[in-house]
DNA sequence: CATCTTTGTCGTAAATTTACTACACAATTA
DNA sequence: TAATTGTGTAGTAAATTTACGACAAAGATG
């Protein structure tokens, strides 16, 4: 039985050169495409994959949506999360959310290959770089990747600045005093050592 | 002789698919990677290229900068724009700065062998989405896309801006008066019909 | 359980930013 | 060419934001 290998990406271009690779990396499998998560979900539930190299910031649908819908198609399939430079951060919650490996987009083949191999031998993997992030959250302060850093009142006013609320703005929608939005946002910056409004931005995303 | 190609891009598998495909519609060129552009121009003073594959937002340098380094290398060389769907606002500020095309990541196969044939015939290349987004934004008020209806000092400021900049800090690296770089933010504000850095950065884009 | 830390909240004073108004020059246009 | 519009620059007063210091309640920790 031929394995089968399902890649996904928005880009044409990253698609066309992930399958390359593959077809390069894993000869005889068979590769297939798709553009968006709802594409992945439909040809999974039609005839499902052993592996899939999801890029996580794809249009119609998300991560933690797909994968439910993916383990239940296939119990045992795979699932290699290739994403930006930017993402990387989020690495570990991915991994945790059920991914069995993550691979940035600077990848080379070589490290490409030695993913495969770790996940079709029921590994976990993740780039070094990742690793290295990861340390240096857990050396830092107390809390691993910077989000967790923040209690959930934090969050709350933390996305409203992102989406470029004021301090009076938050302060009215919220019943609270300006004084005290703006000791969240000092403790937010303090905790995500970051400056303005954006750092922030990088550090969040800008979701909307 | 044969066509020396140059591909840049800083995520590996653009790197690869693309390589790949234009040894596919272009056989017999040589193409070569670069990963910034840094590289790039490195490479192209020793040795000059046909074409240049470029991403905008590569590492080590800028479009503008690298732009006249190349043609001074070689007046005849080709400049290929290769971007992400958010800069496509910028693709006919790109083309007027001298590129001879420009064309987005989600583009077929099809689409970029349309764009090696109209660029080596000497023509210029954009997709049709970004003839649309021209006419979209022609259709609408004064000027065509946002940022040329911003002045150079304007364009400036609103760069300083995005990364995070504070009025005072801005007045003293231009050394103005805070009220002058005040008056230059709401002018921006003003034209761009924003309220607020976050929408600053959605509509320049954070380019560092 | 006693203590240390984090979290949610505010007040006040100081610093920064905004809103307007103004004005000289250039460039554009009627 | 006169009139209008765009650009670069400030001043002043009003509004907003920051810096700091406080403090109680909730959590975590030894």
């Amino acid at each position: 039985m031929q394995e089968r290998i399902l890649v996904a990406d928005d880009h044409g271009i990253v698609r066309y050169g992930l399958t390359m690779m593959i077809r390069k990396l894993r000869p005889g499998a068979i590769v297939e495409e798709a553009a968006d998560y709802a594409k992945v979900i439909e040809m999974a539930q039609k005839s499902p994959y052993d592996l899939y190299i999801l890029d996580v910031t794809m249009p119609n649908g998300s991560f933690i949506n797909a994968y439910s819908l993916l383990k239940r198609a296939s119990p045992t399939c795979k699932i290699l999360i290739f994403s930006s430079l930017d993402e990387e951060i989020y690495a570990m919650r991915y991994i945790e959310s059920g991914a069995d490996g993550f691979l940035n987009k600077l990848a080379t083949e070589e490290e490409m290959k030695t993913a495969l191999e770790k996940i079709f031998n029921n590994g976990k993997y993740v780039s070094d770089a990742v690793k290295d992030a990861l340390v240096f959250y857990k050396s830092g302060k107390g809390k691993s990747r910077p989000l967790d850093q923040l209690s959930n009142r934090e969050i709350a006013i933390a996305n409203m600045l992102v989406r470029g609320k004021s301090l009076k703005e938050i302060s009215q929608e919220l019943h609270l005093h300006v004084s005290t939005v703006s000791t969240y946002k000092t403790r937010i910056f303090e905790k995500l050592q970051i400056q303005n409004i954006p750092d922030l931005i990088k550090v969040m995303g800008i979701s909307n």
